[in-house]
RNA sequence: GGGCCGUUAGCUCAAUUGGUAGAGCUGCGGACUUUUAAUCCGUAGGUUCUGGGUUCGAGCCCCAGGCGGCCCA
Protein backbone atom coordinates (compact mmCIF):
# COMPACT_ATOMS: atom_id res chain seq x y z
CA UNK A 1 0.00 0.00 0.00
CA UNK A 2 2.28 2.66 1.32
CA UNK A 3 5.62 4.29 1.28
CA UNK A 4 4.42 6.25 4.51
CA UNK A 5 6.74 5.77 7.68
CA UNK A 6 6.18 3.10 9.99
CA UNK A 7 4.35 4.60 12.73
CA UNK A 8 3.83 4.05 16.51
CA UNK A 9 0.66 4.29 17.11
CA UNK A 10 -0.02 5.23 20.82
CA UNK A 11 2.23 8.43 20.07
CA UNK A 12 2.00 9.12 16.72
CA UNK A 13 4.31 11.74 16.41
CA UNK A 14 5.15 11.90 13.01
CA UNK A 15 0.91 12.21 12.29
CA UNK A 16 -1.02 14.91 11.63
CA UNK A 17 -2.18 16.86 14.85
CA UNK A 18 -5.72 15.41 13.98
CA UNK A 19 -5.07 11.63 14.02
CA UNK A 20 -2.10 12.20 16.96
CA UNK A 21 -5.01 13.61 18.48
CA UNK A 22 -7.42 10.49 18.50
CA UNK A 23 -5.03 8.04 18.90
CA UNK A 24 -3.90 9.51 22.02
CA UNK A 25 -8.05 9.60 22.86
CA UNK A 26 -7.38 5.93 22.97
CA UNK A 27 -4.85 5.39 24.60
CA UNK A 28 -6.25 7.80 27.40
CA UNK A 29 -9.74 5.56 27.61
CA UNK A 30 -7.32 2.58 28.07
CA UNK A 31 -5.39 3.75 30.54
CA UNK A 32 -8.13 4.94 32.55
CA UNK A 33 -9.60 1.30 32.20
CA UNK A 34 -12.12 2.39 29.98
CA UNK A 35 -12.69 0.07 26.43
CA UNK A 36 -12.57 2.22 23.30
CA UNK A 37 -13.66 -1.11 21.42
CA UNK A 38 -16.30 -2.63 23.73
CA UNK A 39 -17.40 -6.57 22.51
CA UNK A 40 -21.05 -5.86 23.37
CA UNK A 41 -23.27 -3.19 23.97
CA UNK A 42 -26.77 -3.17 25.16
CA UNK A 43 -28.77 -1.66 22.50
CA UNK A 44 -32.41 -1.90 22.78
CA UNK A 45 -33.59 -0.37 19.66
CA UNK A 46 -32.17 0.84 16.06
CA UNK A 47 -32.33 4.06 14.91
CA UNK A 48 -35.32 3.69 12.37
CA UNK A 49 -37.22 1.71 14.82
CA UNK A 50 -36.50 5.01 17.25
CA UNK A 51 -37.74 7.07 14.61
CA UNK A 52 -40.85 4.86 13.43
CA UNK A 53 -42.53 4.24 16.56
CA UNK A 54 -42.19 7.94 17.53
CA UNK A 55 -42.94 9.46 14.26
CA UNK A 56 -45.62 12.14 15.81
CA UNK A 57 -44.41 13.22 18.86
CA UNK A 58 -45.12 17.10 19.47
CA UNK A 59 -42.73 19.73 20.31
CA UNK A 60 -40.72 19.39 23.85
CA UNK A 61 -42.48 16.14 25.21
CA UNK A 62 -40.82 13.46 27.55
CA UNK A 63 -42.02 10.24 26.61
CA UNK A 64 -40.87 8.61 29.58
CA UNK A 65 -39.78 5.61 27.65
CA UNK A 66 -36.02 4.54 28.14
CA UNK A 67 -34.27 2.93 25.01
CA UNK A 68 -30.71 2.51 24.00
CA UNK A 69 -29.01 3.44 20.81
CA UNK A 70 -26.04 3.42 18.67
CA UNK A 71 -24.72 4.94 15.86
CA UNK A 72 -21.73 6.84 14.55
CA UNK A 73 -21.18 10.51 15.92
CA UNK A 74 -21.82 13.01 12.65
CA UNK A 75 -22.43 15.84 13.63
CA UNK A 76 -21.56 17.44 17.02
CA UNK A 77 -23.07 20.50 19.08
CA UNK A 78 -21.44 21.24 22.66
CA UNK A 79 -22.54 23.68 24.72
CA UNK A 80 -21.05 24.31 27.79
CA UNK A 81 -23.83 21.86 29.99
CA UNK A 82 -25.83 20.91 27.26
CA UNK A 83 -24.60 18.54 24.18
CA UNK A 84 -26.08 17.40 21.02
CA UNK A 85 -24.66 15.12 18.64
CA UNK A 86 -26.61 13.25 15.27
CA UNK A 87 -25.78 9.87 15.62
CA UNK A 88 -26.20 7.76 12.59
CA UNK A 89 -27.24 3.84 12.17
CA UNK A 90 -26.22 1.58 9.43
CA UNK A 91 -29.09 2.37 7.46
CA UNK A 92 -28.63 5.24 7.33
CA UNK A 93 -31.12 6.51 9.76
CA UNK A 94 -30.21 9.77 11.60
CA UNK A 95 -31.30 10.51 15.39
CA UNK A 96 -30.26 13.14 17.75
CA UNK A 97 -28.43 12.59 21.44
CA UNK A 98 -28.84 14.85 23.77
CA UNK A 99 -26.42 14.71 27.10
CA UNK A 100 -27.59 17.27 29.62
CA UNK A 101 -25.03 18.08 32.98
CA UNK A 102 -28.65 17.35 35.13
CA UNK A 103 -28.71 13.87 33.20
CA UNK A 104 -25.51 12.53 32.65
CA UNK A 105 -23.66 14.07 35.65
CA UNK A 106 -20.73 16.53 35.65
CA UNK A 107 -17.91 13.83 34.80
CA UNK A 108 -19.44 11.47 32.11
CA UNK A 109 -20.66 15.23 30.28
CA UNK A 110 -16.96 16.17 30.84
CA UNK A 111 -15.73 12.98 29.24
CA UNK A 112 -17.91 13.20 26.00
CA UNK A 113 -16.79 16.65 25.48
CA UNK A 114 -12.77 15.28 25.83
CA UNK A 115 -13.30 11.87 24.37
CA UNK A 116 -15.75 12.28 21.44
CA UNK A 117 -14.80 12.77 18.08
CA UNK A 118 -16.75 13.51 14.67
CA UNK A 119 -16.87 9.62 13.39
CA UNK A 120 -16.53 7.83 16.32
CA UNK A 121 -19.47 4.80 17.04
CA UNK A 122 -21.25 5.59 21.08
CA UNK A 123 -23.63 4.09 22.66
CA UNK A 124 -26.48 6.01 24.47
CA UNK A 125 -29.12 5.01 26.62
CA UNK A 126 -31.66 7.25 27.94
CA UNK A 127 -35.11 8.87 27.40
CA UNK A 128 -36.75 9.44 24.00
CA UNK A 129 -37.89 13.26 24.21
CA UNK A 130 -38.54 16.22 21.58
CA UNK A 131 -36.41 19.06 21.84
CA UNK A 132 -37.69 22.30 22.07
CA UNK A 133 -37.33 22.75 18.26
CA UNK A 134 -38.65 19.12 17.90
CA UNK A 135 -36.11 17.21 16.83
CA UNK A 136 -36.97 13.98 18.05
CA UNK A 137 -33.82 12.94 20.41
CA UNK A 138 -32.63 10.22 23.43
CA UNK A 139 -32.13 12.59 26.08
CA UNK A 140 -29.00 10.68 27.55
CA UNK A 141 -28.71 8.95 30.93
CA UNK A 142 -25.35 7.03 29.76
CA UNK A 143 -23.26 7.14 27.25
CA UNK A 144 -20.26 4.70 26.12
CA UNK A 145 -17.38 4.60 23.22
CA UNK A 146 -19.05 2.13 21.21
CA UNK A 147 -15.59 2.39 18.67
CA UNK A 148 -13.36 5.13 18.64
CA UNK A 149 -12.45 6.33 15.13
CA UNK A 150 -8.87 7.45 14.56
CA UNK A 151 -8.98 9.01 11.43
CA UNK A 152 -10.72 12.26 11.09
CA UNK A 153 -13.70 12.18 8.77
CA UNK A 154 -13.88 14.14 5.42
CA UNK A 155 -15.76 18.08 5.59
CA UNK A 156 -19.37 16.50 5.50
CA UNK A 157 -20.35 19.51 2.71
CA UNK A 158 -18.05 19.37 0.23
CA UNK A 159 -17.92 16.63 -2.31
CA UNK A 160 -15.04 14.65 -1.72
CA UNK A 161 -12.59 13.89 -4.83
CA UNK A 162 -13.72 11.56 -7.79
CA UNK A 163 -10.94 9.73 -6.61
CA UNK A 164 -10.76 9.31 -3.21
CA UNK A 165 -14.60 8.19 -3.85
CA UNK A 166 -13.22 5.51 -5.24
CA UNK A 167 -9.94 4.64 -3.74
CA UNK A 168 -11.40 4.99 -0.40
CA UNK A 169 -15.12 3.98 -0.85
CA UNK A 170 -15.28 3.29 2.73
CA UNK A 171 -15.34 6.75 3.40
CA UNK A 172 -17.37 7.78 0.41
CA UNK A 173 -20.06 5.92 1.95
CA UNK A 174 -20.16 7.48 5.37
CA UNK A 175 -20.22 10.97 4.37
CA UNK A 176 -22.42 10.34 0.71
CA UNK A 177 -26.21 8.87 0.91
CA UNK A 178 -25.74 8.91 -2.55
CA UNK A 179 -23.13 6.74 -2.49
CA UNK A 180 -25.31 4.37 -0.12
CA UNK A 181 -27.97 4.45 -2.12
CA UNK A 182 -26.36 3.14 -5.27
CA UNK A 183 -25.26 0.27 -3.01
CA UNK A 184 -28.76 -0.69 -2.42
CA UNK A 185 -30.03 0.24 -5.67
CA UNK A 186 -27.56 -2.10 -7.29
CA UNK A 187 -28.50 -4.78 -4.44
CA UNK A 188 -32.36 -4.29 -5.60
CA UNK A 189 -31.65 -4.67 -9.20
CA UNK A 190 -29.70 -7.73 -8.85
CA UNK A 191 -32.85 -9.20 -7.13
CA UNK A 192 -35.42 -7.74 -9.49
CA UNK A 193 -33.77 -9.67 -12.30
CA UNK A 194 -33.71 -13.12 -10.18
CA UNK A 195 -36.75 -12.58 -9.15
CA UNK A 196 -37.89 -12.13 -12.97
CA UNK A 197 -35.98 -15.50 -13.60
CA UNK A 198 -37.71 -17.51 -11.36
CA UNK A 199 -41.04 -16.32 -11.95
CA UNK A 200 -40.60 -17.25 -16.06
CA UNK A 201 -38.93 -20.87 -14.73
CA UNK A 202 -35.62 -20.03 -14.86
CA UNK A 203 -32.54 -22.26 -13.11
CA UNK A 204 -29.85 -20.19 -11.91
CA UNK A 205 -26.75 -21.53 -12.35
CA UNK A 206 -22.78 -20.55 -11.50
CA UNK A 207 -20.65 -22.05 -14.08
CA UNK A 208 -16.27 -21.26 -14.06
CA UNK A 209 -14.61 -18.50 -13.83
CA UNK A 210 -11.43 -19.91 -13.86
CA UNK A 211 -11.29 -21.68 -17.70
CA UNK A 212 -8.53 -23.37 -19.48
CA UNK A 213 -9.83 -22.18 -22.34
CA UNK A 214 -11.62 -18.50 -22.64
CA UNK A 215 -14.71 -18.47 -25.13
CA UNK A 216 -18.11 -16.88 -26.08
CA UNK A 217 -16.89 -13.03 -27.07
CA UNK A 218 -13.79 -11.53 -28.61
CA UNK A 219 -11.91 -9.88 -25.84
CA UNK A 220 -8.24 -10.09 -24.82
CA UNK A 221 -8.31 -12.61 -21.27
CA UNK A 222 -6.20 -12.13 -17.66
CA UNK A 223 -4.01 -15.15 -17.56
CA UNK A 224 -3.23 -16.89 -14.49
CA UNK A 225 -1.83 -20.50 -13.15
CA UNK A 226 -2.56 -23.70 -11.60
CA UNK A 227 0.64 -24.82 -9.43
CA UNK A 228 -1.21 -27.83 -8.78
CA UNK A 229 -2.33 -29.07 -12.64
CA UNK A 230 0.42 -27.11 -13.95
CA UNK A 231 -1.44 -25.58 -16.67
CA UNK A 232 -2.51 -21.58 -17.82
CA UNK A 233 -6.00 -20.92 -16.90
CA UNK A 234 -7.78 -17.85 -17.85
CA UNK A 235 -10.07 -15.61 -16.26
CA UNK A 236 -13.66 -15.76 -17.94
CA UNK A 237 -14.68 -12.93 -20.64
CA UNK A 238 -18.12 -14.61 -21.00
CA UNK A 239 -20.42 -17.27 -19.49
CA UNK A 240 -21.69 -17.95 -22.55
CA UNK A 241 -20.24 -21.41 -24.05
CA UNK A 242 -20.75 -23.34 -20.46
CA UNK A 243 -24.70 -22.16 -20.80
CA UNK A 244 -24.94 -23.38 -23.77
CA UNK A 245 -23.45 -26.89 -22.27
CA UNK A 246 -26.24 -26.75 -20.03
CA UNK A 247 -29.17 -25.78 -22.44
CA UNK A 248 -27.65 -29.08 -24.38
CA UNK A 249 -27.87 -31.24 -21.07
CA UNK A 250 -31.73 -30.11 -21.07
CA UNK A 251 -31.24 -26.73 -18.95
CA UNK A 252 -33.65 -25.20 -21.35
CA UNK A 253 -34.21 -21.82 -19.27
CA UNK A 254 -31.23 -20.89 -17.65
CA UNK A 255 -29.38 -17.75 -16.40
CA UNK A 256 -26.15 -16.63 -14.76
CA UNK A 257 -25.32 -13.48 -12.93
CA UNK A 258 -21.45 -12.95 -12.13
CA UNK A 259 -18.51 -11.38 -12.72
CA UNK A 260 -16.23 -11.39 -16.20
CA UNK A 261 -13.01 -10.09 -16.86
CA UNK A 262 -11.79 -8.89 -20.04
CA UNK A 263 -7.82 -7.40 -20.23
CA UNK A 264 -8.53 -4.14 -20.96
CA UNK A 265 -8.70 -0.56 -19.91
CA UNK A 266 -11.46 1.57 -18.45
CA UNK A 267 -13.14 4.65 -19.08
CA UNK A 268 -16.71 6.02 -18.20
CA UNK A 269 -18.55 3.01 -19.63
CA UNK A 270 -16.01 0.21 -19.60
CA UNK A 271 -13.98 -1.62 -16.36
CA UNK A 272 -11.43 -4.71 -16.61
CA UNK A 273 -14.23 -6.67 -14.00
CA UNK A 274 -17.18 -6.78 -14.44
CA UNK A 275 -20.97 -8.01 -13.95
CA UNK A 276 -23.14 -9.62 -16.51
CA UNK A 277 -26.34 -11.19 -16.60
CA UNK A 278 -26.77 -13.64 -19.58
CA UNK A 279 -29.94 -16.17 -20.10
CA UNK A 280 -30.62 -18.90 -22.62
CA UNK A 281 -34.27 -19.90 -23.23
CA UNK A 282 -34.78 -23.22 -25.57
CA UNK A 283 -37.64 -22.23 -28.42
CA UNK A 284 -36.91 -18.71 -27.83
CA UNK A 285 -35.71 -16.32 -30.91
CA UNK A 286 -33.85 -13.04 -30.66
CA UNK A 287 -37.35 -11.71 -31.22
CA UNK A 288 -38.58 -13.01 -28.10
CA UNK A 289 -35.86 -12.35 -26.04
CA UNK A 290 -35.69 -8.81 -26.72
CA UNK A 291 -39.13 -8.95 -25.17
CA UNK A 292 -38.13 -10.14 -22.18
CA UNK A 293 -35.02 -8.26 -21.79
CA UNK A 294 -37.77 -5.22 -22.12
CA UNK A 295 -39.42 -6.56 -19.12
CA UNK A 296 -36.70 -7.08 -17.36
CA UNK A 297 -35.54 -3.94 -17.58
CA UNK A 298 -38.70 -2.31 -17.06
CA UNK A 299 -39.30 -4.90 -13.70
CA UNK A 300 -36.24 -3.65 -12.00
CA UNK A 301 -36.83 -0.20 -12.16
CA UNK A 302 -40.29 -0.71 -10.88
CA UNK A 303 -38.73 -2.83 -8.14
CA UNK A 304 -36.16 -0.09 -7.33
CA UNK A 305 -37.76 2.84 -8.08
CA UNK A 306 -41.67 2.13 -7.98
CA UNK A 307 -41.89 3.77 -11.84
CA UNK A 308 -40.90 2.78 -14.78
CA UNK A 309 -40.08 6.77 -15.46
CA UNK A 310 -36.55 6.81 -13.53
CA UNK A 311 -34.90 10.31 -12.13
CA UNK A 312 -30.91 9.93 -13.19
CA UNK A 313 -27.87 11.78 -11.64
CA UNK A 314 -28.14 15.01 -13.46
CA UNK A 315 -31.93 15.28 -12.60
CA UNK A 316 -33.47 14.65 -16.18
CA UNK A 317 -35.98 11.95 -16.51
CA UNK A 318 -36.01 8.83 -18.19
CA UNK A 319 -38.51 6.03 -19.62
CA UNK A 320 -38.50 2.85 -19.60
CA UNK A 321 -41.83 2.02 -20.39
CA UNK A 322 -43.91 0.71 -23.04
CA UNK A 323 -42.56 -0.71 -26.32
CA UNK A 324 -39.31 0.28 -27.12
CA UNK A 325 -38.38 1.34 -30.75
CA UNK A 326 -36.55 -1.23 -32.83
CA UNK A 327 -34.63 -0.35 -36.12
CA UNK A 328 -32.07 -2.52 -38.29
CA UNK A 329 -28.95 -1.93 -38.60
CA UNK A 330 -29.28 -1.53 -42.64
CA UNK A 331 -32.36 0.12 -42.55
CA UNK A 332 -31.69 2.77 -40.47
CA UNK A 333 -27.67 3.09 -41.99
CA UNK A 334 -29.09 3.63 -45.05
CA UNK A 335 -31.84 6.39 -43.41
CA UNK A 336 -28.92 8.27 -42.22
CA UNK A 337 -26.97 8.21 -45.25
CA UNK A 338 -29.60 8.62 -47.54
CA UNK A 339 -28.57 6.01 -49.85
CA UNK A 340 -29.66 2.03 -49.39
CA UNK A 341 -26.78 0.04 -47.98
CA UNK A 342 -27.27 -3.65 -48.04
CA UNK A 343 -24.71 -6.74 -47.08
CA UNK A 344 -24.45 -6.29 -50.88
CA UNK A 345 -22.77 -3.07 -50.83
CA UNK A 346 -19.13 -2.93 -51.97
CA UNK A 347 -16.29 -2.23 -49.17
CA UNK A 348 -15.08 0.68 -51.67
CA UNK A 349 -19.13 2.25 -51.54
CA UNK A 350 -18.57 1.69 -47.71
CA UNK A 351 -15.35 3.30 -47.69
CA UNK A 352 -16.33 6.52 -49.54
CA UNK A 353 -19.43 6.86 -47.11
CA UNK A 354 -16.83 7.23 -44.16
CA UNK A 355 -14.19 9.56 -45.90
CA UNK A 356 -17.34 11.61 -46.99
CA UNK A 357 -17.76 11.91 -42.88
CA UNK A 358 -14.58 12.81 -42.18
CA UNK A 359 -14.40 9.16 -40.02
CA UNK A 360 -11.19 7.55 -40.23
CA UNK A 361 -11.40 3.78 -40.71
CA UNK A 362 -8.80 0.99 -40.57
CA UNK A 363 -8.10 0.08 -43.86
CA UNK A 364 -8.24 -3.61 -42.97
CA UNK A 365 -11.83 -3.74 -41.84
CA UNK A 366 -14.35 -5.18 -43.96
CA UNK A 367 -17.83 -4.65 -44.92
CA UNK A 368 -19.28 -5.94 -41.50
CA UNK A 369 -16.41 -3.71 -39.50
CA UNK A 370 -17.31 -0.93 -41.80
CA UNK A 371 -21.36 -0.84 -41.31
CA UNK A 372 -20.94 -1.04 -37.76
CA UNK A 373 -18.72 1.42 -37.67
CA UNK A 374 -20.50 3.88 -39.92
CA UNK A 375 -23.56 3.09 -38.08
CA UNK A 376 -22.18 3.74 -34.86
CA UNK A 377 -20.91 7.58 -35.86
CA UNK A 378 -24.29 8.36 -37.43
CA UNK A 379 -26.89 6.18 -35.95
CA UNK A 380 -26.13 4.58 -32.60
CA UNK A 381 -24.44 7.58 -30.72
CA UNK A 382 -27.42 9.61 -31.41
CA UNK A 383 -29.78 6.86 -29.95
CA UNK A 384 -31.63 8.40 -26.71
CA UNK A 385 -34.89 6.27 -25.65
CA UNK A 386 -34.30 2.50 -25.46
CA UNK A 387 -33.69 1.06 -28.87
CA UNK A 388 -33.32 -2.23 -30.61
CA UNK A 389 -30.92 -2.23 -33.09
CA UNK A 390 -31.17 -5.61 -35.12
CA UNK A 391 -30.31 -7.55 -38.06
CA UNK A 392 -26.51 -7.15 -38.13
CA UNK A 393 -23.86 -8.40 -40.20
CA UNK A 394 -22.98 -11.69 -40.49
CA UNK A 395 -19.01 -11.72 -40.67
CA UNK A 396 -18.95 -9.71 -37.18
CA UNK A 397 -21.38 -12.20 -35.42
CA UNK A 398 -19.79 -15.30 -35.30
CA UNK A 399 -21.77 -17.08 -33.05
CA UNK A 400 -25.05 -15.98 -34.12
CA UNK A 401 -27.64 -17.44 -36.89
CA UNK A 402 -27.83 -16.68 -39.86
CA UNK A 403 -30.91 -14.51 -40.51
CA UNK A 404 -34.39 -17.16 -41.22
CA UNK A 405 -34.91 -15.19 -44.33
CA UNK A 406 -32.94 -11.58 -45.10
CA UNK A 407 -29.02 -12.79 -46.65
CA UNK A 408 -26.24 -12.08 -45.30
CA UNK A 409 -27.38 -10.90 -41.75
CA UNK A 410 -27.04 -12.08 -38.48
CA UNK A 411 -30.55 -12.70 -36.12
CA UNK A 412 -28.51 -10.36 -33.66
CA UNK A 413 -29.98 -7.08 -31.69
CA UNK A 414 -27.73 -4.48 -29.45
CA UNK A 415 -30.05 -2.64 -26.83
CA UNK A 416 -28.69 0.97 -27.09
CA UNK A 417 -29.85 3.16 -24.15
CA UNK A 418 -28.55 6.56 -24.06
CA UNK A 419 -26.53 6.30 -26.41
CA UNK A 420 -24.22 3.00 -24.92
CA UNK A 421 -25.23 -0.58 -25.65
CA UNK A 422 -26.57 -2.42 -22.46
CA UNK A 423 -27.22 -5.65 -23.76
CA UNK A 424 -27.18 -8.32 -26.63
CA UNK A 425 -29.35 -10.95 -27.80
CA UNK A 426 -29.28 -13.74 -30.59
CA UNK A 427 -31.14 -16.67 -32.01
CA UNK A 428 -27.82 -18.76 -31.23
CA UNK A 429 -26.03 -20.31 -33.57
CA UNK A 430 -26.69 -23.96 -33.01
CA UNK A 431 -25.34 -26.01 -35.85
CA UNK A 432 -22.50 -28.05 -34.94
CA UNK A 433 -20.89 -28.04 -38.41
CA UNK A 434 -21.01 -24.48 -39.22
CA UNK A 435 -20.29 -23.59 -35.44
CA UNK A 436 -17.15 -25.29 -36.17
CA UNK A 437 -16.31 -23.52 -39.51
CA UNK A 438 -16.44 -20.09 -37.39
CA UNK A 439 -14.60 -21.44 -34.88
CA UNK A 440 -11.94 -22.27 -36.83
CA UNK A 441 -11.57 -19.36 -38.63
CA UNK A 442 -11.74 -17.47 -36.01
CA UNK A 443 -8.78 -19.68 -34.33
CA UNK A 444 -6.86 -18.78 -38.41
CA UNK A 445 -7.27 -15.37 -36.62
CA UNK A 446 -6.11 -15.99 -33.44
CA UNK A 447 -2.91 -17.76 -35.13
CA UNK A 448 -2.79 -14.85 -37.62
CA UNK A 449 -2.12 -12.43 -33.89
CA UNK A 450 -5.30 -11.14 -33.28
CA UNK A 451 -5.14 -12.00 -29.10
CA UNK A 452 -9.10 -11.19 -29.25
CA UNK A 453 -10.30 -14.04 -31.46
CA UNK A 454 -11.92 -16.80 -29.98
CA UNK A 455 -10.59 -20.55 -29.56
CA UNK A 456 -11.30 -23.64 -30.68
CA UNK A 457 -13.19 -24.76 -27.67
CA UNK A 458 -13.17 -28.74 -28.75
CA UNK A 459 -15.46 -29.92 -25.88
CA UNK A 460 -17.94 -27.10 -26.27
CA UNK A 461 -18.61 -28.61 -29.96
CA UNK A 462 -18.97 -31.83 -28.69
CA UNK A 463 -21.74 -30.71 -26.69
CA UNK A 464 -23.40 -29.34 -29.62
CA UNK A 465 -22.98 -32.18 -31.71
CA UNK A 466 -25.05 -34.09 -29.60
CA UNK A 467 -27.72 -31.52 -30.19
CA UNK A 468 -28.94 -27.99 -28.63
CA UNK A 469 -32.44 -27.09 -28.90
CA UNK A 470 -33.45 -24.10 -31.08
CA UNK A 471 -32.33 -21.29 -28.30
CA UNK A 472 -32.33 -17.46 -27.86
CA UNK A 473 -29.46 -15.55 -25.90
CA UNK A 474 -28.90 -12.93 -23.96
CA UNK A 475 -26.09 -10.90 -22.25
CA UNK A 476 -26.53 -7.77 -20.31
CA UNK A 477 -24.19 -5.78 -18.30
CA UNK A 478 -25.18 -5.34 -14.88
CA UNK A 479 -23.29 -2.36 -14.21
CA UNK A 480 -24.46 -0.76 -17.31
CA UNK A 481 -28.03 -1.28 -16.28
CA UNK A 482 -27.99 0.58 -13.06
CA UNK A 483 -25.67 3.24 -15.07
CA UNK A 484 -29.04 3.28 -17.59
CA UNK A 485 -31.75 3.46 -14.79
CA UNK A 486 -29.71 5.96 -12.47
CA UNK A 487 -27.42 7.95 -15.15
CA UNK A 488 -23.82 7.09 -12.77
CA UNK A 489 -20.85 6.42 -14.72
CA UNK A 490 -19.96 2.74 -14.12
CA UNK A 491 -17.37 3.43 -11.25
CA UNK A 492 -19.87 4.94 -9.43
CA UNK A 493 -22.31 1.75 -10.03
CA UNK A 494 -19.11 -0.60 -9.09
CA UNK A 495 -18.34 -0.62 -5.42
CA UNK A 496 -14.81 -1.11 -5.46
CA UNK A 497 -13.92 -0.49 -9.08
CA UNK A 498 -10.34 -1.29 -10.03
CA UNK A 499 -7.61 1.55 -9.65
CA UNK A 500 -3.78 1.16 -10.17
CA UNK A 501 -2.29 1.30 -6.72
CA UNK A 502 -1.22 4.57 -4.81
C1' G B 1 -1.10 4.47 -27.62
C1' G B 2 -1.77 10.25 -28.61
C1' G B 3 -3.39 15.21 -26.95
C1' C B 4 -5.16 18.51 -23.17
C1' C B 5 -6.10 19.62 -17.98
C1' G B 6 -5.19 18.70 -12.86
C1' U B 7 -2.09 17.25 -8.42
C1' U B 8 -1.03 22.87 -2.54
C1' A B 9 -3.10 21.79 5.31
C1' G B 10 -7.24 16.13 7.80
C1' C B 11 -11.30 17.68 3.63
C1' U B 12 -12.67 21.23 -0.35
C1' C B 13 -10.04 24.93 -2.72
C1' A B 14 -7.13 30.07 -3.38
C1' A B 15 -2.19 32.15 -4.26
C1' U B 16 -1.35 38.70 -9.39
C1' U B 17 4.49 39.30 -13.61
C1' G B 18 8.95 34.16 -10.62
C1' G B 19 9.51 37.70 -4.69
C1' U B 20 7.31 35.98 3.25
C1' A B 21 2.12 29.69 0.79
C1' G B 22 -3.69 31.54 2.36
C1' A B 23 -9.30 30.73 3.21
C1' G B 24 -13.59 27.87 4.77
C1' C B 25 -14.73 23.57 7.29
C1' U B 26 -12.13 20.15 10.54
C1' G B 27 -8.60 20.22 14.93
C1' C B 28 -6.77 22.38 19.62
C1' G B 29 -7.79 26.05 24.12
C1' G B 30 -11.86 28.94 26.17
C1' A B 31 -17.42 30.79 26.79
C1' C B 32 -22.43 29.09 26.32
C1' U B 33 -28.65 24.10 29.04
C1' U B 34 -32.27 23.69 23.05
C1' U B 35 -28.47 23.09 18.92
C1' U B 36 -29.49 21.45 13.45
C1' A B 37 -23.03 22.86 8.58
C1' A B 38 -24.78 26.20 16.10
C1' U B 39 -22.54 30.93 17.57
C1' C B 40 -18.52 33.94 19.76
C1' C B 41 -13.08 34.70 21.32
C1' G B 42 -8.19 32.70 20.77
C1' U B 43 -4.92 29.29 18.23
C1' A B 44 -2.31 25.36 15.60
C1' G B 45 -1.69 22.90 11.16
C1' G B 46 2.58 22.52 4.79
C1' U B 47 8.44 17.45 1.88
C1' U B 48 3.12 22.74 -2.65
C1' C B 49 2.98 14.43 -5.97
C1' U B 50 8.45 12.68 -6.93
C1' G B 51 13.39 13.53 -9.07
C1' G B 52 16.42 16.72 -11.82
C1' G B 53 17.31 21.72 -14.13
C1' U B 54 17.16 27.32 -14.93
C1' U B 55 17.40 31.53 -11.49
C1' C B 56 19.92 35.95 -6.49
C1' G B 57 15.07 33.64 -5.60
C1' A B 58 10.43 28.38 -8.10
C1' G B 59 3.74 26.30 -5.82
C1' C B 60 4.47 29.16 -10.50
C1' C B 61 9.37 28.41 -15.80
C1' C B 62 12.06 23.81 -18.30
C1' C B 63 13.00 18.20 -18.49
C1' A B 64 11.72 13.24 -16.83
C1' G B 65 8.46 10.30 -14.03
C1' G B 66 3.92 8.95 -10.72
C1' C B 67 -1.34 9.30 -9.99
C1' G B 68 -6.09 11.14 -11.67
C1' G B 69 -9.74 13.38 -15.12
C1' C B 70 -11.47 14.63 -20.11
C1' C B 71 -11.12 14.00 -25.42
C1' C B 72 -9.27 11.02 -29.50
C1' A B 73 -7.61 6.11 -31.64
Amino acid sequence: MSDEQPTDLTTGDDLPEQMRIRREKRARLLAEGGDPYPVELPRTHSLAEIRETYSDLPVDTATGVKVAVTGRVMFLRNTGKLCFATLRDGDGTELQAMLSLNNVGADPLAAWKSDVDLGDHVFVSGEVITSRRGELSILADEWRMAAKSLRPLPVAHKALSEETRIRQRYVDLIVRGQARDVVRNRAGVVRSLRDSFHRRGFIEVETPILQTMHGGATARPFVTHSNAMDVDLYLRIAPELFLKRCVVGGLEKVFEINRNFRNEGSDSSHSPEFAMLEYYEAYATYDTVAVTTRQLVQEAAEAVFGTQVVTLADGSEYDVSGDWTALTMYGSLSDALGEEVTPETSVEVLRKHAAARELEVDPKHGHGKLVEELWEHLVGDHLHAPTFVRDFPVETSPLTRQHRSVPGVAEKWDLYIRGFELATGYSELVDPVVERERLEDQARHGAAGDDEAMRLDEDFLRALEYGMPPTGGVGMGIDRLLMALTGLGIRETILFPLVRPE
